[in-house]
DNA sequence: CGCAACGTTGAAAATCGTCAATCGACGTGG
DNA sequence: CCACGTCGATTGACGATTTTCAACGTTGCG
């Protein structure tokens, strides 16, 4: 593939049993890259929409408000990632995303999508494939928010993101960077910012996380996978994703 | 569609948009209806099965497991609803499944699914809609665990459970019955079975349920939906369902 | 400079879990 | 038939986790 391809087209691939015609094909129905701004509405709980998008570069999370404010992030969506496909067959969206920072997508209509798939069924056997590996992390959210604590949902959400970051040769020599504030992850683990600031504590003193101004940096994954005792299988990588990952495997 | 219908094939059909042919060739492949006892495994955690089941009859869980015996039940399968059919899709099951009363299943081979859904993408798409919408009751179940308290989970759950069971006209007269015991429950919803058993005591008190030897009986679902303020909209159930969810939407 | 957003901390209170014990229903072996 | 064991439900007492309320610090920006 070259090197100015798609992120999502790379995720695809990694599916493996589509060819390169396949991807040219999926690849010529995305619209071309749409840069927006942190903080974007991009779809609304209830929105009945005919677009869904891929996500290029940037994070977006996917949430649920309720009434009275509480507010519960299902997840997060990084480069490789779509957003809404799910609304192209539910008829209205279950819940909404925004974007988390700037990020450039790419478009994806769910006329020509449909056609696509119709005349594809690898590509939609793939697509299925990546939709149904999207589910196997809302489980395990699920199941840390029914039985895990607050410092082992920390440690595991941030090791879920950061083999997913660096599966997809996004992380920084052995880390990386999470721009989500904490308000943010505490709206994703189910606890109050105070508290997850105090379960940030011993994590930050053991050097295990960064804070800063920006969001909050792993710089040695392996480590944090080590002492979490995290287990990456639920991801479903494969050989090849990337060194650490590999390691893990 | 005839009275001896498989409760699976109504529910595809619920979507609308496929036919009589459709229904009936999806129909061919099940091989017929097995008896299954409780607590029976159907699928384990990493199993590479290529069968799946649809349930005629009775209830599944679908759990996962920790290593020190925390467990997390993710959701309920009653009658209409498909278990491990994502496994064909990912190779390995992310999840497990067992018999939580006795069942009648019917068995559902990957080869001779995937060849129909290739032929006809209109069950392609039904399938997908169902699963797409197992996903939006498992988002809910989301923010359940991260965002809502021991008695609000407990009503919320006790509320889906009963209008899924209504809408496929399962109840039992303005109620229904939950073949659950309390600990399936805690495990469903993240908290101990003493503090479940609490949280049940004031519904209990006030008639809203009635603690069997099996299970848990709702006598009035409408007066529970409205004590809860409970929203089915994320069922994405259709007027002509059930007259009481009829009634809700 | 003042404001706003985010991070941090303390103290008090609410929620929820653990341990331990009792009770009733049910099935099994004697 | 009855003693026994098991399973599930129930309750009390206690303790751990987590939330809430309140305050203060820091940073960036108009």
């Amino acid at each position: 593939l070259a090197g100015d391809t798609p992120a999502f087209i790379r995720r695809i691939a990694a599916f493996g049993q589509v060819n390169d015609d396949d991807l040219a094909q999926l690849r010529a129905i995305m619209e071309p890259v749409e840069d927006v701004p942190a903080r974007t509405d991009l779809v609304a709980e209830g929105d009945e929409r005919d677009v869904a998008y891929a996500v290029e570069d940037g994070w977006v999370q996917a949430f649920k408000d309720m009434e009275d404010g509480r507010r519960q992030i299902i997840g997060f969506q990084i480069p490789g990632d779509s957003v809404g496909l799910r609304t192209h067959v539910l008829r209205t969206a279950d819940h909404a995303f925004t974007t988390l920072t700037r990020c450039r997508l790419q478009l994806l209509r769910k006329g020509p999508l449909e056609a696509l798939l119709h005349e594809r069924p690898r590509l939609a056997a793939a697509l299925f494939w990546s939709l149904a590996r999207e589910e196997a992390v809302l489980v395990e959210h699920l199941v840390s928010l029914g039985r895990r604590s607050a410092h082992e949902r920390l440690s595991h959400l941030l090791c879920e993101l950061g083999c997913r970051l660096v599966s997809r040769g996004l992380g920084r020599e052995g880390g990386f960077h999470c721009p989500a504030p904490q308000s943010v992850l505490a709206d994703a683990l189910g606890l109050s910012v105070v508290h997850l600031n105090r379960t940030l504590r011993p994590m930050r003193e053991s050097g295990l996380v960064e804070v800063g101004a920006s969001g909050i940096d792993v710089p040695d994954l392996a480590r944090l996978i080590e002492e979490a005792g995290f287990d990456p299988r639920f991801l479903g990588l494969f050989p090849g994703d990337g060194s650490l990952v590999d390691h893990m495997l």
